[in-house]
DNA sequence: TCTATTATGTACCTTATAGTACACAACCAG
DNA sequence: CTGGTTGTGTACTATAAGGTACATAATAGA
């Protein structure tokens, strides 16, 4: 019994993404994100609090969406090999300068200065945690797939690091040729 | 003949660059390097120019001296194998919690909002680029230390991967094990 | 010692930004 | 239609931050 929110919240949140995505936490003011969601001040502190509180909720639904991709993804097939080379293939868009060089709102945020306020800091580590996890877990389940002496929690961090590296360079706008090349060089890993 | 400068350049830039490594450029303020420095505005402001030059300059020594260190590890040695695990190895306490988690100044300026700056964004990459010429050279030059099939090429691009991936993991602050173990597994991709 | 010149420190200005007060608009129950 | 309730837009406040004016201190040379 009372006015009905004139937007849709989540719609806010991805066009908030967006802002924090292209610059920084810290680089983005709330005139940013007043621009790009059209959305007054106080209708943002209505829905979603203070600019933290507004970045934290962006951030969780980001990670949310990466994971269960990297679940559904990482789930499927009967070789684990075939499945990451599946789930990192997604990336090359990313990865390269076909979709922009924003990388990843996660690994910027982790290099941000931000990373002083331990409820982000958490929140990066546990989604860190949870990738490897599935990566580790798909391929101790297929151990029987590689020779004796691979070693699957090794090598789920090792592509970690790669998966994160390549988000760096994702700045640098490399071609698609160039990153598939180092998943190439990445599934070497896998024997 | 004239009043002599009463502090030293290069050991400014080094107590700024810690600050900027560890807020990051946009959560850095003058305030805090006028802290760290115990130089006010006006001196920072004739030695360097304003903020924004004088993160270049941080940036510059910073770039100048990881190059140098890699200029000179990658040429020792025998073995391309073994120069490259040095050099790698030599960042371990980077990468693991033992030396902070700062992480890389020049990830967390990639990552930072700070490159739609072009004059620090060219840096970076141009810092990218040289890093793994000097990877790909060494390479090169012991190719007939690899199998036939082996690419120094996208080799040397997936150890700039895992290089700037370890630094973003630095956050984390893994212990020093993990890392090793994720060096390991690198070393397997020169064969 | 005196002077020209450059460095330093205080105190200030301007701007931008996070956050809010308040008046008004839109909806629903009765 | 009316009143209570909640969302929205304007306009404001407070604060912090980048940058600078200006007076003063320290040096080298004459």
């Amino acid at each position: 019994m009372a006015r009905p929110r004139s937007f849709d919240p989540d719609q806010a949140l991805d066009l908030a993404r967006d802002v924090f995505w292209r610059k920084g936490f810290q680089g983005t003011s709330l005139d940013d994100i007043t621009a790009a969601t059209g959305l007054a001040k106080p209708s943002l502190y209505a829905a979603f609090g203070d600019k933290n509180a507004l970045f934290l909720q962006v951030l969780d639904r980001y990670h949310q969406r990466i994971v269960a991709n990297a679940e559904r993804v990482l789930k499927e097939g009967p070789s684990a090999r075939d499945a990451i080379e599946r789930w990192l293939t997604g990336f090359v868009p990313f990865c390269s300068g076909v979709k922009g060089t924003r990388g990843c709102l996660s690994v910027n945020t982790a290099a941000d200065g931000v990373c002083d306020q331990k409820e982000v800091r958490n929140r990066i580590e546990r989604f860190n945690r949870k990738l490897e996890q599935l990566l580790r877990n798909r391929l101790r389940a297929d151990r029987t797939q590689f020779s004796g002496v691979f070693d699957p929690d090794s090598t789920a961090h090792t592509i970690m690091a790669i998966y994160l590296g390549l988000m760096v360079l994702a700045k640098d706008a490399p071609d698609a040729a160039r990153v598939r090349a180092t998943l190439n060089q990445t599934m070497r890993l896998l024997a």
